[in-house]
Parts: structure tokens; C-alpha cells; sequence
DNA sequence: TAGATTGTTAATCGATTAACAATC
DNA sequence: TAGATTGTTAATCGATTAACAATC
């Protein structure tokens, strides 16, 4: 699925590692930079951070100076989105769940975890100001606030009844965490992140390369 | 960075997606099954699965039968490395660090998270079964079990810092789960994992298909 | 001016898709 | 046999890289 602005899959990749980066030098006080500063440190070549670049900047790039930093951050914020506020909501509340929700970075990415939910009568509460409610006020909550985007983070046994409860409730996008197939309608945005299978790739990744 | 093997990275990215569609018909009992049939439940074409397929199979698949689930399964954890032991060890035993510390599944993917390290002393003891041990202990373990991976989960304001002390003591590739840039020599994988970035992507990619 | 850096146009490269013969 | 499915070869598509004119 390719966003209608006419940028790939392999540029709205990137975006992020740039930030990222240009946050950095941004901490250590640099104003400026050139493309090819840039790609050196991220191995990549001038001429794709500067395709790249000039697809989401507002500013050109100015000849022997490069890119204003501060410009730069702006740009690929509001081009992903970050600086629109959206509201999350988690449903399991574990070990991960709960990590999540006391989790304080998501605010820099426009995202707003609203709350966590759980069958679990002993975890219901809150941790850190946040709430965690019984999961059979899920689909009132959800519907109250409009929510469209849930984290999923149960055990692997309960994730297909608990993704069918999100969707059944309105959420139209899930993230999980859980580390099996789901079976979603079409049209429900679904994305596994496996921390364990990524770690795995860097682990074959390092072996390819020795 | 490519394997030797000479499957594209493309590839290698969508193998943990087959084994996770995979497993899942496994548990419903199905045996044999058509690239058409795995194409159809992953947004793929049938000539890409067989492709994808054909690098890492065993056996070739059978006309007017498919593929064997069990051989491909195999066959998929075998090429990705699954079937191989690797010691891991956590930088950081905050919520995250012990979410994952007292996480059950790695196993499965050949991982064994051998222990977690942090500087703050009521951290230090155990979970799980698994042992926390003060900072200062790191290069002699790391050292000792000839750890060549870790995950690192500190705040920000320390992940420099601890990458450098993981680098170190022979660390040579790095899960980071901090937001944050970090420089690495030459020769030193790094991956970031940020489950906001990865969420927010979710986010607009949501927002762009309305 | 000379030189560093930009953005763009054309060439290359690699991955995906289409077409089709082979097989059970 | 007929039909479903495979694997492969050729065509297409898109992304990356190379070359270079424009600019401060």
C-alpha cells in the first residue's frame, strides 16, 4: 500500500533513520548539513538522501551549505504525521503491555495511549496516571473516543479472539506484539512486530557477515 | 548488507511472515498447501510465493499438490537460522528490559537471552529464573560466554553510553529499543527497534488509505 | 573566480510479474 | 485424459546510481 503522495515504501522507510540522525546533530548543536554528510553516516549515497530529502522538504537544499537542520526535523515530522495527535489504545496489559503504557516517547510521534485493558481483575488500576480497564468496557471506550489504532499485546493464545474483539469494537489498525498469525477482514490494517524474529535477522545478518 | 546465499533481502524479510502464516494452518490441521492458497492469505502473488519459496525449499513442490507444510516449515527455520543456538544478552533491566527478560518465545527462534544487566542496585537479583547482574559485570560475563549480541534497553540519556561499554566487551551487534542515533565503528551491526516509529507508521498508513 | 553542493535527467540494476512448458 | 499446480525464462516495473548542469 503505497500513501497517495507518490513516495515509496523504501523512502517512507528511511525517513525515520533520518530523523533519528538529524536529531542527534541537532543535539550537538550543528544548524547545517550537506547531503553527504548525511549518507556517510547512514551508509547511504548522497544522491538517495537527497532524492529523498526533496521529496518532503518545504525548503531546497542551498548550494555549499546543505540542508537547515531544524527544517529538515519540521519537514519529516509533519510528513509522517508526528505532529497530528492520535489516539491509541493497548489490549493486554503483561509485562509488555504495561511496559508500553509506561512508556513516555510515544508523545513525540503525535501518538496518545489512551488506555490498556485486560481480563485480568488484578491488574485492573493504573500505572503511571494511565488507566487499565476490565476488557469488557473495550468496545464502550473504544467507540467513546473514536479510537481506530490498537496495540495488541496478549498471550498468543487469546490474540485471535482479542484481535476479532478490537475489530468488533471499531479499531481499523493493530500492532501486535503477539508473535502469530492473525486472521483479519480485508480492509483492517495489521502489523507484527516480533522483537524476537527481528532479533533473530541481526543474528543471521551478523553471522552472513563473518 | 546481503547474505551470501544470494536471496534478496526482500526475501529474507518475508520468510518470517510465511513461517508465522504457516504455523498457523499447521495448527489447524492442514498438511499440504499451494502457493496460490499462501498467496491469497498474504496479499502476494502466487509466482512470487513459488520464487521466494524455491530458494530455501528442500523439495521442490508438487504439481497438483503444493508443498509439504511440515517440510517448508522446517525448511524455513533451518535457512533463517532458527535451528541454531545463540546466546543474547539485555543491557538494561527497566520495564522493557524485564518485559523481555521474562519473555518465553525466544527459544523458538534459537535465542537464548542468557542474562540482563543494570546499574541501579534494586534491579539486581532475578527474574524468572534468569539473573540480573550489576553493570559492572558485563565485559567478564559477555567475555566469559563469548556473547557476540545484545539487546539494549536504557533511556535515552544512557544508550551512547552503553552501547560504547557493550562494543567494549565484544559485542559486534546491537537490538537497540532506544530512540535514539548511536555511533557505532565500522564492522558493528546495529538495528533500531521503536515501537512508537513502527506504530506512528501504522498510523498514517491508516490515514492515507481513507 | 573556484569549489562545494544542489536538483534533475539518463543509465543501470534488481525485483516483480507475465507467459508458458513440464508434471503428476 | 484434463486440470491444477509447479518452476523457469522473458518482459516489465520501479528504485538506485551515475553523470552533469545550475547555483551560491
Amino acid at each position: 500500500m503505497q500513501s497517495a503522495t507518490g513516495v515509496s515504501q523504501a523512502t517512507l522507510d528511511r525517513l525515520p533513520a533520518y530523523l533519528r540522525y538529524l536529531q542527534a546533530e541537532k543535539g550537538k548543536g550543528v544548524k547545517d548539513i550537506s547531503s553527504s554528510v548525511i549518507a556517510e553516516a547512514m551508509q547511504l549515497s548522497a544522491v538517495a538522501v537527497r532524492k529523498d530529502l526533496s521529496l518532503v522538504s518545504s525548503r531546497p537544499g542551498k548550494p555549499r551549505i546543505g540542508f537547515s537542520l531544524e527544517t529538515l526535523i519540521s519537514d519529516i515530522e509533519c510528513f509522517l504525521g508526528y505532529r497530528k495527535r492520535t489516539n491509541v489504545v493497548i489490549m493486554g496489559a503483561g509485562n509488555l503491555g504495561r511496559a508500553i503504557l509506561r512508556y513516555e516517547g510515544f508523545e513525540q510521534y503525535g501518538l496518545n495511549v489512551i488506555a490498556a485493558f485486560d481480563v485480568s481483575a488484578e491488574k485492573i488500576g493504573s500505572v503511571w496516571g494511565k488507566p487499565i480497564y476490565p476488557v469488557n468496557r473495550f468496545d464502550e471506550i473504544v467507540r467513546r473516543e473514536n479510537v481506530k489504532i490498537g496495540i495488541l499485546s496478549v498471550p498468543r493464545s487469546a490474540a485471535q479472539e482479542a484481535c476479532d474483539r478490537m475489530i468488533e469494537a471499531g479499531i481499523r489498525a493493530i500492532y501486535s506484539l503477539a508473535p502469530v498469525h492473525l486472521d483479519v477482514p480485508e480492509g483492517v490494517h495489521i502489523k507484527y512486530e516480533d522483537l524476537a524474529t527481528s532479533l533473530a535477522a541481526l543474528c543471521s545478518e551478523l553471522t552472513a557477515s563473518e
